[in-house]
DNA sequence: CGTGTAAGGAATTCTGACACG
DNA sequence: CGTGTAAGGAATTCTGACACG
């Protein structure tokens, strides 16, 4: 695992990152959208590549996308 | 800056990567050994080479040396 | 010197829910 | 559907200090 996919980032940092609420971000993850990991079974982490994953979904949804469909394209259906 | 620079990982993830305690991480700081950055005044943020630092620093200490003598060998003097 | 710990406060994150459109 | 918010609890981090050797 490179230190790409090593999720260590909390919320609060990928928000900052990212320009988007901590709600967007933990919505996208109830829609399946993105896992972070979860340190003692709590507070969620993610690496970069989720950051990239998160903004590509942000632009996604601006383009007029709906969460469902952004799933679809994910899982390659 | 590269990702490996930046520095987005708290002290908690940096204890559980680097095997450290908060303690030791802190007083390598106070040391100016690393140097961490703060989110908003507060929280202190790493990056993926401080912790590479951080454990070099351990090795370091392990084998004697003191905090002092790894400041000089830091700065190059 | 480098590290442990108990102490109290402050900031962060979590979940489930109600709201809007 | 995607996002905002107020609510209360839980986990995390912070600082300054006393301790040991």
């Amino acid at each position: 695992m490179s230190i790409t996919t090593k999720k260590v980032i909390q919320i609060g940092v990928v928000s900052e990152l990212t320009g988007l609420t901590e709600r967007q971000i933990r919505y996208y993850e109830d829609r399946k959208l993105i896992f972070p990991d979860r340190s003692k079974g709590r507070v969620r982490k993610y690496s970069f590549e989720d950051i990239q994953k998160i903004m590509d979904i942000q632009t996604k949804l601006t383009d007029g996308y709906q969460t469902v469909e952004l799933k679809r394209m994910l899982a390659g259906t």
